[in-house]
DNA sequence: GGTATCGAACA
DNA sequence: TGTTCGATACC
């Protein structure tokens, strides 16, 4: 017999159950769009770079490119 | 000079980031669904191994358990 | 033309790298015991856990099983 | 009282549980060389980077590059 | 290979 | 402590 308490924690829960599912419905559509853009001779995974790239701070990108650099030179990669 | 290929590829690009932002934005929802329920004294952690059991198939979770049984009384575990 | 920096950067790397490399070794030698475990019978995933349950100080893995018992009452689970 | 299956799956699980301590013991040694590389002014992150840079194939690598560039040409990223 | 979960690193 | 990020496990 349910008490109030459960009926608490399953409506959280539920509402955790929703959500997910509405979060799977979008990586989905993500994955998607990645393999449409497969299809047409896109690299994802260096698409992916890209995206997280875009994603940060235009001076931090720049910062990050420049110290990245020193160091590959550094080690003498490329 | 951004010819038609650029375009195509822009425009994956920003299908991708619309998409990501709305998952990121259900994302914060269920993190601060568990954050309500923490708040009124559940557990998050657990609550996320319910949601789990909840995900599969009855017959596929009472196996499992059933295994899971064996396998700690072998051990030793309680 | 590598200076004392480019040589101090490089060595940290480099111990790096050697260890990522052990790690690595190990990382294969504890898949390949799942996979002798799997060959007999065993289930690799439900070893998982228990490795996982043997890791908890026994107070906690049986507060965190008395709860998990009363949450999935709470949901008609079992 | 344990008989011989018992112990079959609790040897398996004791040698899962003594390698998974040595790598553990390895991942410290490497936290331990990023952070003595911190101290001495290097970045971490980036320098996670470069470790994964150089494990790839020169010709993995630099194909890579090449096409991340022309991505970034096509949107505008620097 | 890609995705989701988990644990560690950092603020 | 909480969030973010990389590593790991599962599909």
């Amino acid at each position: 017999m349910a008490d109030a308490t459960d009926d608490r924690l399953r409506l959280l829960i539920e509402r955790i159950e929703r959500l997910e599912e509405e979060k799977k419905g979008i990586a989905d559509d993500i994955r998607d769009v990645y393999a449409e853009a497969k299809a047409v001779g896109y690299d994802p995974k260096i698409m992916r770079q890209v995206v997280r790239l875009r994603k940060m701070e235009p001076n931090d990108r720049s910062e990050m490119e420049m110290v990245l650099d020193t160091y590959k030179a550094a080690l003498g990669l490329e």
